[in-house]
DNA sequence: ACGGTTTCTAAGCGATCGCTTAGTTTCGGA
DNA sequence: TCCGAAACTAAGCGATCGCTTAGAAACCGT
């Protein structure tokens, strides 16, 4: 399976409030089989026709329920986007030292990359087909996302806790080894989304050159911090 | 500009041996059209009248040259996975220490995807357009690639110089590094190719736990290797 | 300077594209 | 039970797709 349903979408981007129920139901069926096979053979590579054939439906009736085929792409970006975002928030919510903010904020990414590919790939490979406008909102929630990154390597850096030496470099660098799981990843490999999310959440404290410095149990004493 | 220029295209893809001269160079101009394409909007978003008038022909004259759309593809994709498998194995030849075959490696492969990121990105991101016989071809290459990464890592630590958990997904993560780079990378911002590929580089020996053995100066001392 | 080959264009083929129109079926509330 | 709204389909519009055909121009060895 691909994690939790689209169902409902998070909330409505700001159109027309429909019926209900029946068409609420065609909405979604729509937006799976378009995610797939844009997915799959990319936006350009899908027509409209291959999305009304996946979600049973003429192909007349899309347009019932969306103007456009890129309204499509766009809502399903933006859900993406959205989804993301808000599980990294969350990941830093729960914490308070910074690594293991980061930790976990790495962690979900690279498992969310994994466990949702399918998403993740049209989230990451095809924003190009995106109109201008859209593409705009897509970007802001993208620059979001490198935000939150590079704030946590600046803490951890203001704590003493990490060395990095160019944070907007390595929070890119930390965000590709992610974002690259949703080009590589098939399921039902040798490893699970949890287990790459563990292996990933390691690299980042491997390249932000954490050592955690407090209970010095028997291990060798760190002079100073700097 | 863009590396070296595709002329000549390292060998010929085993297909007729043709006129020459005038011919040779409606055949670059048109690999580079469809490249620059390829790359802006994707394969499928590419048409073959598009790639004619940017080579300044009429859209009958890409045919002159080349049998179909994909076979321009084709010949891109496998030049460039060729030039990226030449160069890390000529940076594998010019050092004899894992860490400095490492590091050349890495910087390389990180530059490339830099400097030549039009070529980069279509070699990276079009993949799923090629013929199923073309994309065998290509997948033979990758694994080349792949291979000689965990060879690295490997070798790295039978020398004892590295400390790698698990050497095929380290090996992933730092390709995922550098291929990535060919999808956030923009000419003329802050960071040059060299300085990506330097620190990318450093990021990966940092991957792997380098720590040089050599003179142990006044550090603490490694009291064994697995 | 001539003949054969290569390069190129104008025109267009059938297929498929995104999307629309006109009209039918299905549904839920009164 | 009936009615207006919502959901759907058959058919098809004009545009564009990858690619082909027929024939004109440019080129080169002799």
């Amino acid at each position: 399976m691909e994690e939790r349903k689209l169902g409902t979408m998070s909330q409505d981007t700001g159109r027309a409030p429909r019926g209900n129920a029946r068409g609420e139901l065609a909405r979604v069926r729509l937006l799976e089989a378009a995610l797939e096979s844009f997915a799959r053979k990319g936006f350009h590579g899908t027509s409209t026709r291959d999305i009304a054939e996946a979600a049973g439906m003429s192909p007349a009736a899309v347009y019932v329920h969306y103007p456009t085929k890129e309204q499509l792409l766009y809502e399903l970006s933006r859900a993406g986007h959205h989804k993301v975002r808000s599980r990294m928030d969350d990941a830093v919510a729960r914490h308070t030292e910074p690594a293991d903010r980061l930790r976990e904020v790495v962690r979900e990414f690279a498992a969310w990359h994994a466990r949702s590919q399918v998403q993740a790939r049209v989230v990451q490979y095809e924003m190009a087909a995106l109109d201008p406008g859209h593409a705009a909102e897509i970007a802001a929630l993208r620059r979001d996302i490198e935000t939150l990154m590079r704030r946590l390597l600046i803490d951890g850096h203001d704590a003493g806790v990490f060395r990095v030496d160019d944070p907007p470099m390595t929070a890119l660098a930390i965000l590709s080894l992610g974002i690259d799981v949703a080009r590589w990843y098939r399921p039902g490999g040798e490893w699970s989304p949890e287990r790459i999310g563990d292996q990933y959440a390691r690299m980042a404290l491997d390249l932000v050159h954490y050592a955690p410095k407090a209970p010095p149990s028997r291990r060798r004493s760190r002079s100073s911090g700097a």
